[in-house]
DNA sequence: GCGCTATTACTACAACTGTGGTATTGTGGC
DNA sequence: GCCACAATACCACAGTTGTAGTAATAGCGC
C-alpha cells in the first residue's frame, strides 16, 4: 500500500521538504537543523511523518534510526504544484506572472525587457474584438 | 474595525473570489450561478462569508439584500500571492517556472523560444564555479 | 547492569477548511 | 392576512494543519 500521492503538501510542508531536498536523506534531528530553527524537533518530526504519509518521503530504516529519503524529484514535485497555482489561481493567464517578473530586480535586463514587451502584445490584444 | 487582511485565502475560496472580480458586485445567488455548480448554495455563501471576513470582499446591505463587492483588486491580491508562490515554494527560483512555461502548448513561439534560450543560458551558468 | 539521553511513538488540541443541516424571517402573490 | 419561497443567520462536523505534550525505548558511558 504506497501511501497517498495525491493530497498536496500544505505550504509548512513545502518548506521542510525544501530542505529534505537540499540534504538528500537525512534524519529528522538533522532536518530539523538545517531548519530556521523557529520550530519544535518535534514539530518537524511531526511534519516529516506527514509528508512521508503523503507519499513524497520514504522513510528508510537503519537500525534504530530513521532516514528521511525523497521519494519525488523536487522538478516533478515543483511542475505538478506550478501547473495547479497557474490553472486555479491564475485562471491559465501568464500576465499577472510576467507583471510580477516584470518587476523584479534580480533578473537579467534581456528577460525584463522581454515580459515588458510581452504584456504590451498582450494589452493590445485586447482591445480588439 | 476593518477585518483581517492578513489571512491568506484557501484554493476554494480563490475560486469564488475569482468569481466576484469578473461579477463586480453580485448576491450569493449570483455567484452561485456562476459558478461550476459543484457546490451547494449555502457552501457558497459560508465561503463568502469568510473571505469577507478575511477583508477580500466588502458587504454591500442593500436593504434585505446582501450584496458582496471586492475590497481588493484582483491585480493586487495576485501580485501578493505571486510573491508568496515564488518567495516560498519555488524559493526565489525563476528557472522551474520557466520550465513550465516552455511546455505549455497555448504561448507563441516567441514566449516558448526564449523560455528555452533562457533555462539553457542558467544551466551553462551553473557549470561555472 | 543501570541510569541518562536521544529517538521514536502515540496523543492532544485549537484553528482553519469544505460541506451542508436547521431555524428564522421578510416579502411578494393571491 | 396568510403562506410559500427566498434570503440570511446560526450551527455542526469531519478532515487538515501547526504546534507540541507525554510515554515508551533503546543505546552509551561508566
Amino acid at each position: 500500500m504506497h501511501e497517498d500521492l495525491k493530497r498536496p503538501l500544505s505550504r509548512t510542508e513545502w518548506t521542510i521538504m525544501q530542505i529534505c531536498w537540499r540534504l538528500g536523506r537525512a534524519t529528522a534531528r538533522q532536518v530539523h537543523e538545517a531548519s530556521d530553527g523557529r520550530r519544535d524537533y518535534r514539530t518537524v518530526k511531526t511534519l516529516l511523518d506527514r509528508i512521508a504519509a503523503k507519499g513524497f518521503l520514504r522513510i528508510e530504516k537503519l537500525g534504530r534510526l530513521s532516514l528521511f529519503v525523497p521519494a519525488v524529484t523536487r522538478q516533478r514535485a515543483l511542475s505538478e504544484v506550478i501547473t495547479d497555482f497557474v490553472d486555479d489561481v491564475l485562471e491559465r493567464s501568464v500576465a499577472p506572472l510576467y507583471l510580477h517578473l516584470a518587476k523584479r530586480d534580480d533578473l537579467s535586463p534581456e528577460e525584463v525587457a522581454f515580459f515588458r514587451r510581452q504584456l504590451e502584445t498582450q494589452e493590445e490584444e485586447e482591445d480588439e474584438p
